[in-house]
Parts: structure tokens; sequence; C-alpha cells
RNA sequence: GGGCAAUUAGCUCAGUUGGUGAGAGCAUCGGCUUUACAAGCCGGGGGUCGUAGGUUCGAGUCCUACAUUGCCCA
């Protein structure tokens, strides 16, 4: 026996630091252009600002579980780290904490901001990288990037400047969405619509000719009012038909607008007539259009009223101004009446405040084309999504695809490359005029990668950068090719190996957002999909469902659980509920039951170290019931393990290892173990547990190479992550049909001592009944069934005297001696209990196999299948039958 | 308003192309100081598979409607 033993009693987990460092040390993670496959994995970059929560603690357990899974599959494997500079949000976090030492962003400037930016990222940016760390993440931190960095700074000017010289990117006087909080434009897909209860005001407008009628319109927005320039309804509206050419009076402001004609208008909306703002409505902006109104533009981007608001409301809040725009009207007698009303309104998906549709010049870029390449992948099937019912709503959203408002006007993000020269766009259009809708007029504006130190024009230095910076989202988009080194013709070998990429791992609230703009921009710049596959994970959410927020209070802190139970409990946990398609809902009571797991493995390998460590064995040589067994079960859980991280099912691996390691190996191939003296045996046990803690690295990396270390053999890979996945094929029905058996004979037995209630020192005779094969697999294993069943004598041929209960299997009668008759009566009322259910089941049974129908459509299978059940119930059903025969007799 | 998903034991979830006494873990109850493990071991109880129809020799699995919940889009 040796005298190799863990460190420590229980599983104490402490030992993970050392053993990260050995890994990036040794260079595990790190992958070079060679003749492998390569598997390649770019990260989804958290935001700098970001600190580990269970979403990333979720989402690259599950990355880092593919990668070492396809680590020890011997490709060559690449997962490439990064940080996303992630604009508003991080100027947010940095705008607050400069606040509160006193100091606002515009008072500063621009330049020293910035300084702060990046003082502040090389301070705290790095922290949730070294989270990742922390969660054993084996990524090649050789190629660590950072959205703004030289590489992808250079990649997003290229991006820009391409896209500009095609025609797709042009400036434009448009309707956006604008949040006040933020003070910037945002996307269409970057607004969240929030049910709200809110109230329908319905406003009477007078008639411009007969001062005594009027309209009334009903709005869910009276601060607007100020900003009408029509009133609009449907032609189909009956209502409203004798109003053709009429004009009516703007309340409040006296401008007099024009009543039009707009199949737009939803009829059955207030009272079928509608107040149009073009400048704050989407809708409106819309009808504006086809009718030649005017826009005017009441609220600001501070979300402040304009002068062209009127004096009276010039300078208020926008919200100030609904409660005295309402209270004018009112005080007018224009207020006709305030109903509660239910409607969605659009917010800010960074701060949540209600976004204020704006009309502002801004940077487009024309998506209906780039989209065209992405909606073929995705319907060809090139790209593949798992859940795969993501497809037809990424498909949807990209066949409905609108132009992408590009620019940001914040600070901190890639600065357009977009350039003015003053002298020529002077002579063109003022800035903020409505020039350039159609994107054509481009004179004045040079947009190249660099600053031109002349105008290409008129030779003018009087040239300016815009001051907009670039949407996060789109330097992101170019993240899985940018990483490669695109667009430096160097690096086009590295692109080449590593692009596309193997698999994206994300949750699906970023799939418009990030997955799709990544899909299209890869089929544009590099002509090729960037991942194969899209693996969609769950939300992680509390135990009641409820989404974690800081809000809500029900977060769980992934540090906190990594100090109380461990890193590996913490993978562990979040790996057995990730079951495709669903959300995770996560407890503490998933952690306890993960560290009872990790506790489980620790202490089963001092167990197998007590019988010693050997070089492989030739499993050609298994000759015994349970070797042949457990080979057998291993055999399959390596299948399964393949076939399930194949299809991204991680819930399903974790699970299986689990039921493996603790239902088979340790309850009952280590307990054998124990009793074993078998050469061989002890050999194959050794080999086994190694083997299963190679296929359980993945998801449990630390205990797994810390258990490794002790109990590997001299010149054997120094990490785990030297080994390559088991390779075994193996199967042997007979043994696994008798060694079910068995197991049954030991848990009836057990059945019954509970039921008696036995003391686990007294032994048990029984009298077994079965026919010669399985009387032999039970004379041959007994060395094993008799102490794991506590069983005295096993009788075969003469039956004993003596009070006994019994039980029954399909090949065997078993007959236990007892010293109590109470239990042989609830044993025998079970058996009958047990009979009449069987019968029932068997009567079934041979109605169906006597059916003419099921036996012309059922499969030849099939049919043998249940023929084989029948007889097997049959045959329990008799054994049983027989039992409380003899039992009445005697 | 349009679409998608889910609904199986108290809880979280498995359940292969439809093929049959309905599964696991956790929780619960009873027993056990069993020389790896009480973070454990052994045993037990617990389910008209959301509801109502339909297809089929056969439905947890397929179809239809409805209900509830969640999500996406507008």
């Amino acid at each position: 026996m040796e005298n190799r033993k863990l460190k420590t009693k229980r599983y104490t987990p402490g030992f993970e630091k050392e053993l990260y460092e050995k890994w990036y040390g040794r260079g595990f993670f790190q992958s070079r252009k060679n003749e492998k496959k390569p598997f390649v994995i770019v990260i989804p970059p958290p935001n700098v600002t970001g600190s580990l929560h269970m979403g990333h603690a979720l989402n690259n357990t599950l990355q880092d579980i593919l990668v070492r899974f396809h680590h020890l599959l011997g490709k060559n494997v690449c997962w490439v780290p990064g940080t996303d500079h992630g604009g508003i949000a991080t100027q947010t976090v940095v705008e607050k904490k400069l606040l509160a030492e006193g100091k606002r962003k515009k008072e500063i400037g621009r330049e020293r901001f910035l300084e702060y930016m990046i003082e502040w990222k090389q301070k705290y940016g790095g922290r949730i990288l070294d989270q990742l760390k922390v969660l054993g993440c084996a990524l090649d931190w050789k190629r660590l990037r950072f959205t703004m960095d030289e590489t992808c700074s250079r990649a997003v000017k290229e991006a820009f400047v391409r896209l500009y010289e095609e025609g797709k990117i042009y400036r434009g006087y448009r309707l956006i969405n604008y949040c006040v909080r933020c003070e910037t434009s945002l996307s269409d897909i970057e607004v969240e619509y929030k049910p709200e209860k809110g109230k329908l005001w319905y406003i009477k407008y007078p008639l411009a000719d007969e001062a005594a009628s009027s309209v009334v319109v009903a709005t869910t927005r009276p601060e607007t009012m100020l900003g009408d320039t029509a009133v609009a309804v449907n032609p189909k509206d009956k209502r409203y038909k004798n109003l053709a050419g009429k004009f009516l009076i703007l309340p409040i402001i006296g401008r007099k607008i024009p009543i039009i004609y707009d199949e737009r208008v939803e009829m059955d909306f207030g009272t079928g007539a509608v107040k149009v703002t073009p400048a704050h409505d989407f809708t409106d902006f819309e009808i504006g259009k086809t009718h030649n109104l005017e826009s005017v533009k009441v609220i600001d981007e501070k979300g402040l009223m304009t002068n062209l608001a009127g004096e009276e409301f010039c300078g208020l809040d926008r919200f100030e101004a609904r409660k005295k725009v309402v209270r004018s009207l009112e005080e007018k007698g224009l207020l006709e009446k305030v109903a509660d009303y239910e409607h969605s309104v659009s917010t800010c998906y960074r701060c949540g405040q209600p976004i204020e549709p704006m009309l502002s010049l801004q940077w487009f870029l024309r998506m209906r084309e780039i989209a065209r390449p992405a909606i073929e992948a995705v319907k060809k099937g090139e790209i593949k999504f798992y859940p795969p019912r993501w497809k037809s709503a990424f498909v949807n959203f990209l066949e409905n695809i609108r132009d992408w408002c590009l620019s940001r006007q914040i600070w901190w993000g890639h600065r357009l490359p977009v350039y003015y020269c003053e002298k020529c766009f002077g002579k063109s259009a003022g800035k903020s005029s409505p020039e350039n809708q159609n994107g054509k007029i481009k004179k004045g504006i040079i947009v190249c990668a660099e600053k031109p130190s002349r105008c290409p024009v008129c030779g003018s230095t009087d040239i300016t950068q815009e001051n907009d910076v670039l949407d996060t989202w789109f330097s992101s988009a170019l993240w899985p090719f940018e990483v490669f080194g695109w667009p430096k013709e160097e690096s086009a070998g590295e692109l080449d190996y590593y692009y596309p990429t193997s698999v994206l791992v994300t949750g699906h609230e970023i799939l418009y957002l990030w997955v799709a703009r990544m899909v299209m921009m890869g089929m544009k710049f590099v002509g090729k999909i960037p991942f194969a596959d899209v693996y969609i994970h769950g939300i992680v959410r509390d135990s009641k469902g409820k989404k974690m927020s800081k809000s809500l209070g029900n977060t769980i802190d992934p540090l906190d659980i990594i100090e109380k139970y461990g890193v590996d409990s913490l993978r562990y946990a979040v790996a057995k509920q990730a079951v495709p398609g669903h959300d995770l809902l996560i407890c503490d009571e998933n952690f306890v039951s993960a560290r009872n797991f990790m506790n489980k493995i620790w202490n089963a390998t001092n167990v197998v170290l007590k019988y010693g460590r050997a070089h492989d064995v030739d499993i050609a040589e298994a000759k015994s019931l349970p070797d042949r067994w457990i080979l057998g079960e291993f055999s399959l859980l390596l299948e399964e393990t393949k076939k399930n991280l194949g299809k991204y099912d991680i819930s399903a691996y974790a699970r299986s290892v689990y039921d493996l390691f603790w239902g088979k190996f340790c309850d009952w191939f280590l307990e054998i173990a124990k009793l074993e003296e078998s050469e061989f045996s002890r050999k194959l046990l050794y080999k086994i547990f190694r083997d299963i803690l190679v296929v359980m690295h993945p998801v449990i990396p630390f205990i797994t190479e810390e258990i490794y270390s002790t109990v590997r053999l001299p010149g054997s890979p120094e990490s785990i992550l030297g080994n390559p996945f088991p390779r075994l094929s193996f199967a042997d029905g007979d043994s696994r049909e008798k060694i079910t058996e068995i197991f049954e004979l030991v848990k009836g037995v057990r059945s019954i001592r509970s039921l008696a209630k036995l003391p686990a020192s007294e032994k048990v005779d029984i009298f077994v009944v079965t026919d010669k094969n399985f009387r032999k697999a039970i004379e041959e294993n007994a060395f094993f069934i008799k102490p794991l069943a506590k069983i005295g004598k096993i009788g075969f041929e003469t039956k004993p005297s003596g009070v006994c209960s019994a039980f029954a299997t399909a090949h065997l009668r078993c007959l236990v001696f007892i010293p109590d008759f109470d239990a042989l009566e609830r044993q025998k009322e079970n058996i009958k209990k047990e009979i009449s259910e069987i019968s029932v089941y068997v009567e079934k049974m041979e109605k169906l196999l006597s059916n003419s129908k099921f036996l012309a459509n059922a499969g030849e299978f099939v049919i043998e299948k249940k023929r084989k059940t029948l007889s097997e119930f049959r045959k329990k059903k008799d054994n049983l039958e027989k039992f409380i025969a003899s039992f009445e007799n005697s």
C-alpha cells in the first residue's frame, strides 16, 4: 500500500492560484499557428468598468469548458482575451467619480477628461481580467486586446473609411433616439420598451375659421404639442370627412396648422385625430416628410424646452413643461378630458431614462446590402445557432434592419475619422441645417484614417475633426478579425489560420447588438463568416426566476462564492444548470451541492491512492464482472461527453460525470475495489480514476489538476492538460445485465434489512433461486455481494428453514432469513402489491403483443424488445408468486 | 399587436426518430459514530407529465385550441 495522500483531509480550496500560474508559465494557453486544426474562440470582451458578476462567471466557464475539452482532444486551441471600452457606460462611471471630486466634464474639457479616462482604465481596467484568471480561464494572454488599443483603432478607422468610400456611410439630418441623461444619440436597437401607466390627454384644437368648433386630439405627451405642425386623420375615417382643406389654431402657440389625411393614423387611438410633431415622434416624422410639414424642435439635447416652444416654456424641463402645458390648456378650457392609459415608453438601455426622439445631424450606416450575405449564411446553415430557435429571430432582425446611427455625442471612444474643411464646408451648408439628406453632398467633408494637413480641394489648413465618437458596437463588430491583425497585410497568415473562429458563446441579450453585426462586418471585410456556431446560453436568475440586479438586491457575487466554496464548485454549479435554451436559476444550494461533489472526488482520491498507482493496463485482459462493467460505463461516458459537448449541452456533460463518478464509480466500483484482490482490478481502478479526472477537468480544472499532481506517475505528463482525452471503446452487454442483476440482489437484501430494522452488525442468510449463469455470476462475485449487503451465507440448492422475507427480479428469486415477523408481513404486502402492479403491466403487454396492428406497424426491433421485457416481467411475477405460495404453504 | 419558448415529484431539471410498470439531483422522512467521505452511507415516501380535444395499435413525446409564465420584436 502506498503512503501518498492529499494534503488535506477535506476538499480545501486554496491551491488554485499556484496552479493557474503553472499553466500560464508552461504556456498551455498559448497558441501559435501550426499544422494542427485550430479551435478558436474570441471572448465576448467585458466592459473595462466591469467586475465579475454571475453572467461573466457563466459565460466564461462555458467557454473555458469548451476550450479545455478541445485542448484535451489535441486541437490547437486559441481563446483570445480582451476588454471593451464600453463608451457610454465607462464614461458615466468616470464622470460620476470626477463629479464626486467636484470636477465637471465640460469644465475640464475633452482632452483633460480623456486623460482621466485613460488613467482610470489603466488603474481599474485590468480588474475583470484578473478575475477571469481566478475563474481559471485558459485564455491566451499574449493576445490580450482592448477595443481602443492601437490595432483595434486602426481596424476601426479602416472599416469606417472603406464603408464611407463605398457610399455606405452617410451623414444625415434625421429623427434619432436621444438620451438626454447620457446626452447622446442611440441606435434604434439600444432602445428598450417599458410598459408605463400614463395618461391620455384629450385636447381641443379650435378650427381656424370657426373658433366655436374644434377637433379633439388625444396624446400621451402634451408638451410636444408646442411643436405640432399638423393634425392628421385617417382618410377612411368617416367622422372627419368634412374637414378636408381646413386649418386649426394650435393652442398656446397660436400657429395655424393644416388638417391632413394619412393612412398611417390609427382610427381607434383616442379620437382618431392625432397631433403631428415631426421633430419628436417617429411616425410623425414620416408623415411630415410625406406632407412636407415643417419640423419644429421644441425639446433640446438636455431635455429642456427650446425657444421655439415659446417664451413661457423655454428652458423648462420636458416633464415640467408637460404639467405647465396641461395647466395652461385647462385654464383656456381646451382640455376636454384625461384618461388613464397604459402604453410602452421607449427608454435608454444604459440608464433607463425615457428616450427623446430628436431631429439631429448624425452619421449613419446603410445596412440593407450589408445584411444580405449574413441572411444567406444563416439561412444556408453556414452559421448554426444552439439552440436553433434563435435562427428565425436572427434572420427576421436582419431582414427588417434599418440604418445604423453610428455617431455618439460622448468623448470616450473612437472619434470618427471625419474631418471638416471649414472653408469648403462653410460654402456648402451650415452644420446644423438639414443638408445632405441623401448622403450626396460631401463638400468639405474629408474621411480618412489620419488627419489631413490640408484640404484636398481648396488646400486650406483650417481643418477640424468631427467631435462625435463611434457607437462602441461598431468596434465590437470587428472583434473576431481585428484581434488577428486585420487589416494589416502581414497578419494575413494568422487571420487565415484562426478565422473563422469555431464558436461564439454569448447570452441572447446582445444577439442583434453584437452577434449580428459581427456576422455582417466579418462577411463584409474578410469575406467569410466570423464563426461557425453561435452558442446562446441562458441568463443567470435568482431562485425565484428574477433577473439578478443590484437594485433588487438579489445578486450573487461570484467572488464570494469562490471564497466560500472554491472556484471549481462555482464552475460546476453553473455548468450543471446550463441546460440548453433555459435560463439558470441559481441559489446557494447549487454551490453547496457542487462543493459536496468536490469533496467526494477529493476523498475518493485517498481510497484510490491506497491501492497504488500503475501504468496502463491492457483492457483486453479485463475478466471480472465489475471491471468489465465499469469499462463499459466509462466508455459510454466518453461517448456521451463528446456528443454533449459537441452540441453545447454543458449541463448534460456536467450531470453525466457526476452520475458516473458518484453513482457508479464511488457507490459501487470503489466499494468493490476495497474487497478486490486481483492485481489487474487494482491497476484498472487507478487507470479509470485518472481518466475520469481528465474527463472532468474541463469543468473543474483546479481540483482535477491538484489531485492529478498527487496521483500522477513519474514519467506521465506533468499537467493534466498534457494528457490526451481518453480513448476507449468497450461494450459488454452481458456483463452489464449480470451486474445489474447482482446490484438488484444487493439492494433487495438491503431493503429488507432496512424494513426489518436489522442492526448493521447482524448478517442475514439468503437463498437464491436462479439459472446456472446467474448462479455462477453470484458465486464468483460473492466476495463483494456478501459484505455490501451484509449477507452471511448464500444458499442455492437446499432451502434453509426459518422465517424469511423475499423479493424477486427477472432472473432470480431471493429469500432473506430474518428474525422479524412484522417485517415479513410488511414484505408480503409489498410483494402482493407488486404482483398486482406487474399483472396490470403484463396484461397490457400481452394485449399489445397479440394486437395484429401493432405487430404489423411496429418495427421488428421494438417487437423483439417488447417480447423480451414481457418474458422478464412474467418471470419476475412468477418468482414473486412462488414466494407467496411457499410462504402460505409453510 | 406579431413571434418564440416553457409548463413532468415540494424545488431545479432529464426524458433520443412516438414504443410503455414515469427518471435524476436537491429537499423531505426513517435508520447508521460502517476506517475515503456526516460536505457521508443505507433505505423509504412522493407525479391523473398545465387543461381540453384530436391523430395513432400505442402520446410526457406529434397536431389543434385554451390557460399560465417568461422572452424577443413593434
